[in-house]
DNA sequence: AAGTCCCTTCAAGAAGTTTTGAAAGAACTG
DNA sequence: CAGTTCTTTCAAAACTTCTTGAAGGGACTT
């Protein structure tokens, strides 16, 4: 990744001085993203969209961050797919422009909706599914095996009770609503 | 990845018969855990661990995980920095066993305070400092530059408004305090 | 203190992901 | 409708991360 530092030394006078701020925003933005489990440059292309009081070409954009363009294809597609980004057209241009979402709420909304809770519900269906063999399994046993499968069973449905208050936490965030944090200490403890 | 499914075709009459559910419960915390940007192994480990009645061996767990031991030894020590897992001794056994920590509330609340707060706050960092790099160039500009610079400021201090509002609002989460998501969506619109 | 057993570290290899240049494909223009 | 311009797709190269077996080190035993 050549950091914003870097590109400070290597960049000529051409560079707009206000290029180096930019950059160093976007790369921010790219870290945090990375960390989200998206593309790094999926943040740092939202990030210059952001910034740009115009809507941008993919020209400008790969100049900008030094990309080729087919990344720069591939993460505004990404980012339309995630409403971050929108297509924009300009009379008399062949180009296709881009300006980015700029609720930040609403993009967090959204992958929370699509993506985190998604995660979450089948992690739910999995431990139900490992609880039922459990169950299944429980009258074939000898008695050690089965005090052995008793407490695979409490916990199992520990795993259960703090996965479905996840399930609700990110629910309720999603919807705007207030979250209370302790509900999933409580859920765990529930389970004795 | 060996999934559990897998894992049920070729097992032999030797394993358990709650092997495969144990296995089930462990790659689906195994994806949670990757998804949260940890290795998946962490996650597997952990919950052999946690669905385990006794303390168990590194060779009980690479057995039961079909890992080799060095992998064991790099996830069970990552897991100790984090305080998922204990290092418990038995008299007259020369071997360390390990044991899960059970309070999944304690375990997330440690992850957000070491981890996501620090990559917010060095956000955060990054925002000011590229802030404060356009205020310092600000004088040198032509008037449509300045346009341009002025656009930028006042974006860049709307994505400083929101990551101060995501420091809050996981400082509270890991106080375990009541969270009001909106607060998110307040920040960056009092922006302007 | 030599031997054994276990755990950790390390460097090499494997696997997975990202990035790229080239080619194919659209969409418009003359 | 041939040519131009721009975008997308794709397979290969580059890069990262993961995994492993082997070597090294520590701690207990005889």
């Amino acid at each position: 990744m050549p950091s914003a530092a870097a590109k400070q030394v290597e960049s000529n006078s051409s560079e707009p001085l206000w290029r180096d701020a930019e950059l160093r925003a976007a790369d921010a933005m790219g870290r945090l993203m990375e960390f989200w489990g998206f593309r790094r440059h999926m943040g740092r292309i939202w990030t210059v969209l952001y910034l740009s009081p115009e809507p941008m070409t993919t020209l400008a954009l790969s100049e900008t961050l030094q990309l080729s363009s087919s990344a720069v294809s591939l993460s505004l597609a990404e980012l339309m797919r995630w409403g971050a980004v929108r297509k924009t057209w300009r009379p008399g241009e062949r180009k296709d422009f881009y300006e980015a979402e700029t609720s930040m709420w609403k993009l967090l909304r959204r992958v929370y909706e699509r993506r985190e809770l998604n995660l979450i519900r089948e992690t739910i269906e999995t431990f139900a599914a490992a609880q039922q063999q459990l169950d299944g399994s429980r009258s074939q046993l000898t008695p050690k095996d089965r005090r052995r499968v008793d407490h695979m069973r409490k916990r199992l449905s520990r795993l259960s009770a703090l996965s479905r208050a996840g399930e609700r936490l990110v629910g309720l965030l999603v919807a705007g609503q207030m979250i209370h944090p302790a509900d999933l200490r409580a859920a765990e403890e529930q389970e004795q």
